[in-house]
DNA sequence: TTTTGGTCTTGAACATCGTTCATCTTCTGC
DNA sequence: GCAGAAGATGAACGATGTTCAAGACCAAAA
């Protein structure tokens, strides 16, 4: 009659014409989900293999089914952060007036208040940076470099005189800066900017440092 | 005759006179040189208790005995690394000219320098600064106040129309543009900027930094 | 010198991780 | 239906930081 127990559950739930890989793809997602959740609530390093397939919702050798390991599943909850943050950018830049240092100081700015508003997952996305045996796939490397690009297309129209190495050098430079700056505010323990004097710093460093001189 | 065998070798040591806390202090010395070893070879992530303990001559338990846990004792290997790096930034500036600007320049470079050669010891010191649970102790905070200090000084001659606090906010966010520099140089994993190109770049952005306009 | 009391040292034991893998279940193609 | 492949499962493993009861040690009192 019935082929299996679980089968009739699955049609029931209109789940069986799922393919295999849709079902794959289906609980990499869940993973996904459950360690982002863990991580917005407890930060990278108090993730636990655990609690995310637990309230994923499958056995604990699931995860390592659907990923290599947990940095791996790490790295893709960073894949997505990194997307929701050039979206966060690119809407940013969009939104500012032609003028190319408005560009910038609008993108360094999204840039804080994207970090400030997904603390945890934004640190994430460095604490695993900062680990050295693992080898980030090509794929977030290419995340990486789209994040610079957006920098760069504002600097072009000011560093006129600079070839395609040095604009690329510079746009590091000031996307690190920005960082750097942003990094020390959100680590409450070392007394750092916030609030408004922090953004003011965020301008003039922007400011200046697409002002060329001598 | 004999009080115990271990006497013996103590008093043929030499060491009997030693006092109670001194032996104790020696220990700690012993334990926080060879925890600075075990993370200049493997980094502060493939640090372990075992391998310190047993590099250091002392039972598993007696790192326990002798800092409060793991966490500690590395605070403490890291202290020893800001004055190091606090000595070499303070020889930068003596050793500059006594144009404010130039002097920190030196120091950016300095500190380029430090994390340069002791890229582990420097990475050690924030990545502890990034863990969330636990509290860094005043002496501690006093340590990096005392960098940022540093930059403070040769920055009051050029931003003269600053208060104490905005300078102070400049001087922190100088700092951290220029830590966000070095530290995207020293992770090789993103395709960061290095060598000469890196050293202009961090040039540029002091001298963009210190000169007024607008 | 002997005793005594507190302190330090020790390393086995514990709890908690990430990760593996033999076993069973489930799915797909015939 | 059936057989083989693929996936899911969770007990077990090894490594880790940390604790703690038991013993060793030291300085001062007796």
């Amino acid at each position: 009659m019935f082929k299996t127990k679980m089968n009739i559950v699955q049609i029931f739930r209109g789940v069986d014409v799922a393919a295999r890989s849709d079902k794959r793809e289906e609980l990499k997602a869940r993973l996904i989900v459950a360690a982002r959740k863990r991580i917005e609530a407890q930060g990278v390093r108090g993730l636990r293999a655990r609690d995310i397939t637990s309230d994923a919702g499958c056995a604990l050798g699931g995860l390592y089914n659907a990923f290599a390991d947990l940095q791996d599943l790490i790295i893709h909850v960073n894949g997505e952060t990194l997307d929701a943050l050039e979206a966060r950018l690119s809407a940013a830049v969009s939104a500012a007036g032609t003028d190319p240092r408005e560009r910038l100081e609008a993108l360094a700015l999204a840039y804080l208040d994207f970090a400030g508003e997904h603390r945890a997952l934004w640190f994430a996305l460095f604490d695993a940076a900062s680990l050295a045996d693992t080898t980030i796939p090509d794929w977030h490397r290419e995340q990486q470099r789209s994040l610079v690009g957006l920098i760069a297309e504002p600097l072009r129209a000011i560093e006129t005189e600079l070839d395609e190495a040095h604009l690329a050098a510079r746009a590091q430079a000031l996307f690190a800066a920005v960082h750097g700056i942003v990094t020390l505010s959100l680590e409450e323990r070392t007394i750092g900017l916030s609030g408004d004097p922090l953004a003011h710093e965020l301008r003039t460093l922007v400011r200046r440092m697409t002002t060329a001189q001598l």
